[in-house]
DNA sequence: AGGTAACCACACCGGTCGGTATACTGCGCA
DNA sequence: TGCGCAGTATACCGACCGGTGTGGTTACCT
């Protein structure tokens, strides 16, 4: 079975597939991506993109348009390589639901690994959400597959939104929050959901003395 | 009770307090902070600043000495807020923890509003962060400070951070993921969680299939 | 031989960046 | 009366911003 139709095949052509690129073009995507990810998109020149790939503005502008292209292509490249390794760390977990979705969260931690600037998409769109910015769109793609990667992994609408919640959370705790236990909390916490899933819904019910909630 | 000692009065002093602004100084701060959390603290130049204030450069670096301590200053501002709205609400839930935790949730929700622009903390730290910054260690005690308050309320490290992963994965899904629902699901999950740390160990355990984890 | 795609070197554009300098007004206070 | 602080107004600085234009050099394809 193909690595992408782990999650259902529906899904992945949510975002369009990566152009090929010129020598050139593919040490300038190269640099910009590092830059981008380790300083923030705002704070990255052309100039200095240009110089760091060993190339000129020229053909930076030649290949991609325009800075806010790059910025877009390298955001949707790194969607694809984290689709690639998150599925195959699913994958390698076995048939198990619930293993299927702690891997999940291992693979997070091992993605990360030393890196200390977090999620490239929450990032950028820190920095360009609520402009017309051709990353927004890609930043919403990557999440919306996100979510329903879980809800698929899940079963379960509600257990899977609630999943992806654990994951942008551990994520963002253990950048912005410096908290390198993050990912193996949120395994934990996922544990806990799912075990929490599979037990008759009377026993699931709000704690005594708590205001009554939503119907489940 | 002040408001400030719900969670312990040793928490509160993590952030110094805000200085005494004269009235520019003031206007100055006002519409700095509209504009950093709406744009970006990158996108956001000085001249603007001094034009949004109904006053001058000259006067914005008289008061507070540079652009990045006026940025540490916003954040440090918006942190205090935000904690009086969040004990605010918790205080009002009443003395059951399992209420105050889901209140904590209920503050999120009604916090952000008609907001898409997130978590400022977050945003801030996504331009920002790995360099020396004067907002990076402010943005580091706001999220140490959200944990401890976590802990504190659950009365538990482990799923204090659990609670706190929630927290922070409502807020980024509610705005790079466009998600309105998110803070009722993190509320929801939490509630999960508080009821299966009600329950006796041994039914809170790995499913059947899954890998040993770390002991309890 | 001619065409073309890819690339490089370099100069240039208007605009904005954070930050500074100078000169002036109004006000409270000793 | 006079000092000092808060604020206004404006001009200026070097550096960098994203983006364009010109001209020339390869290498491959027909």
């Amino acid at each position: 079975m193909d690595v992408v139709d782990v999650v259902g095949a529906d899904v992945a052509p949510v975002l369009e597939p990566l152009p090929e690129l010129t020598p050139a073009g593919t040490r300038l995507l190269d640099a910009a991506s590092e830059l981008f990810y380790a300083r923030g998109v705002r704070a990255v020149g052309v100039d200095l993109i240009a110089e760091a790939a060993g190339t000129t503005k020229k053909t930076l502008y030649d290949r991609f348009g325009s800075k806010d292209a790059l910025v877009a292509l390298y955001l949707l490249r790194r969607a694809h390589r984290w689709r690639r390794h998150l599925l195959t760390r699913v994958e390698a977990a076995g048939p198990a639901p619930a293993d299927r979705v702690l891997a999940a969260f291992d693979a997070v931690e091992d993605w990360m690994g030393a890196q200390e600037r977090g999620c490239a998409f929450v990032n950028a769109y820190a920095e360009v959400g609520g402009t017309d910015h051709p990353a927004v769109p890609v930043v919403r793609a990557e999440k919306a597959w996100m979510r329903r990667f879980f809800v698929d992994l899940a079963g379960d609408g509600r257990l899977g939104a609630q999943l992806h919640l654990l994951h942008e959370g551990a994520m963002v705790t253990m950048t912005a929050g410096g908290d390198r236990d993050a990912p193996r909390s949120a395994r934990e916490a996922a544990r806990a959901l799912l075990a929490a899933a599979d037990r008759p819904a009377v026993l699931t019910g709000p704690p005594a003395g708590s205001a009554p909630h939503l119907p489940a």
